[in-house]
DNA sequence: TTCCTTGCAAATCGTTTGCATAATG
DNA sequence: CATTATGCAAACGATTTGCAAGGAA
């Protein structure tokens, strides 16, 4: 299977390139219909589905039953906000949590995901003004 | 919203509490069926989504697209085998994950979900064997 | 009797897929 | 030209929901 090129996949990478939030399928495609209004979802869906079998992007499962995807597949932590649903990158720089793991388990440690939960920075200063 | 009580959902967290593993909703129906052979998928349904919402179980996104229940909801990890997918816990007592992540994020930090990935004690040791 | 819970079936929602056509190399 | 990618719509699988009937307080 020798990889083709395409506008519309173009499109859908440079557009995850440009967030820094972990868009939903469904947001790649209302925003990359500006570009491709035929575009179809499918489309979006199988693109992004290739894009991250070939490591260029990753999916990520947060947890809202509905998959995002992130461009960089670096690796980082996840943080979503319980309260606006966003999520946002986090550093945990020098911490080696597979082997922290590893300590008590009989298996075969390769990787993990993590998620962390709580009110993201903008959520806990609009404590207590009105909610849009 | 007063709860009344049923055997169906006895007999739901019954089996979730016998088990080590991660069930599926599926799993449950087709095991709980046993005993109440007219048990509906939306009763099952709606009966792990009443247990979770009141803490008495919590449900676990395991990555697979399905939803795991488990019954266990003292905090731990769960580690799942990319092999067999079976779904274990995994002790890492004494680790505060909030406070690493914590060091360089502005948010608050409530709690995580982790999840480690890769090969369990028997897919490792069955590696030279013969598949079944 | 009140109102929560059930079984059933239909509805939802996110995602995948088959197919004929268009675009790429 | 050979093959991959697209748009569309239909198919899917997991989960939810509306409703009339059954069961608990």
């Amino acid at each position: 299977m020798v990889l083709k090129h395409s506008r519309q996949r173009d499109s859908i990478k440079e557009f995850l390139m440009g967030r820094k939030d972990h868009p939903t399928a469904s947001v790649v495609y209302d925003n990359v219909r500006r570009s491709f209004p035929n575009i179809s979802l499918g489309t979006v869906y199988r693109n992004l589905t290739l894009l991250a079998d070939i490591g260029e992007i990753s999916r990520i499962h947060v947890g809202d039953g509905v998959d995002h995807f992130d461009a960089d597949t670096s690796p980082h932590y996840h943080f979503i906000c319980r309260e606006c649903g966003c999520v946002r990158d986090l550093d945990m720089a020098g911490i080696d949590l597979d082997e922290m793991a590893s300590r008590n388990f009989d298996g075969q440690i390769e990787c993990h995901t993590v998620y962390f939960h709580g009110r993201c920075k903008d959520c806990c200063q609009n404590l207590h003004s009105i909610k849009a």
